[in-house]
DNA sequence: ATTTTGATTAATGTTACAATATTCAAAATG
DNA sequence: CATTTTGAATATTGTAACATTAATCAAAAT
């Protein structure tokens, strides 16, 4: 093992503070034996607790069909006026299947952005939709709701994150766990 | 101060196993220096528990015999929706600011994922709106379009993907570009 | 353009430590 | 006789320390 004369110290070098999965100092504390797993539970799924609120869907939607352009147009952009043979897209039917059991979330924080679910959208989700594994959910854990991937493990519930920093939720069997729907949609508004 | 002779060891004395305010062991872990005091606040209430739980076992997702989960569930609300709910929500009124101005285009690629904007969305665009230096924008160079984040360099526009693997495109003089809308939205289908 | 490099700094799980609390029965106390 | 005092040992409990791993930077190498 010979030294090269590079790499080493350089001002900013050093891992930075905050750089950890929770994303601030930490601190040990003492807690009993048999709750140690519980704890981080409750510790995973709090920290990626990620609904900020609840909406239902409009008694009456209007309709709004507009010209959708799927492909490039080589030769020339065809006004967006002179829709002759142009797909209308209307975004409620597009984005909604049966409306009586679909509602909507709106999610904050970063926990499921791998899955390109971000601060600020707007989930839609479909009660009436059976849940499989994989499949993006809306879930309460003891009353804390949670939009995650459903997974499984050793045949109990899974909840997983899209997104590294943020730990796995196990749910025990003294858990109360539901799954209210799953999500089929999302939405954003730029600016 | 001077030694007595009696006191000190016999067999049995000594503290005992359990007899700390959990009764039982112990265990360190570190937590988030900002949970501290909510997870001591989460062992103890759920410690001192002395609530008579209305749940009941039942087979959750019961058509996918993949997926069943044994696990407490609330005693049910229809949707989460009708109990926390205040806002109703209409996907066109939310997403679409000026209908006769607004058209959809789908997304092919991923050179503006940073802005969350993600292979097969679908986004809204305004064609009635100024387009502003850092919006994002459909633009057309030499007859191909492309959504990119509108910048400029020394007074000719640069259109700047959101994807470190992509290179900033310059507009130079002899080239055809223009401002189609701004884009104000995006919406995606999951599976 | 990407990978390799090494000193430094932080994160993270565990162990160690110090201070306090508990326990026992014999002896002292009243 | 009932209660209190006594001291060595052992556990509890909060915190400090430690070891290992991870992250960070820009120069040099590829």
């Amino acid at each position: 093992m010979k030294n090269k004369n590079w790499g080493g110290l350089r001002k900013g070098a050093g891992r930075k503070v905050g750089s950890g999965v929770y994303g601030e100092r930490t601190k040990v504390i003492r807690v009993p034996e048999s709750r140690v797993y519980d704890i981080r539970d409750y510790l995973a799924r709090t920290q990626s607790s990620n609904i900020v609120e609840f909406l239902s869907i409009e008694n009456n939607l209007n309709t709004n069909p507009r010209v959708l352009f799927e492909h490039k147009v080589a030769a020339g952009f065809p006004s967006p006026a002179d829709d002759h043979a142009e797909k209308k897209l209307d975004l409620n039917d597009y984005l909604i299947g049966q409306k009586e059991t679909t509602f909507f979330v709106r999610i904050k924080g970063d926990s499921m952005i791998d899955a390109s679910i971000h601060d600020g959208d707007i989930v839609i989700i479909d009660r009436s939709r059976q849940a499989k594994i994989g499949d993006i959910v809306l879930a309460s854990i003891d009353g804390d709701f949670t939009v995650k991937i459903l997974s499984n493990q050793g045949g109990r519930p899974r909840l997983l994150p899209a997104n590294e920093k943020y730990r796995p939720i196990d749910i025990k069997k003294d858990t109360t766990f539901e799954i209210w729907g799953t999500v089929t949609g999302a939405v954003r508004k730029f600016k």
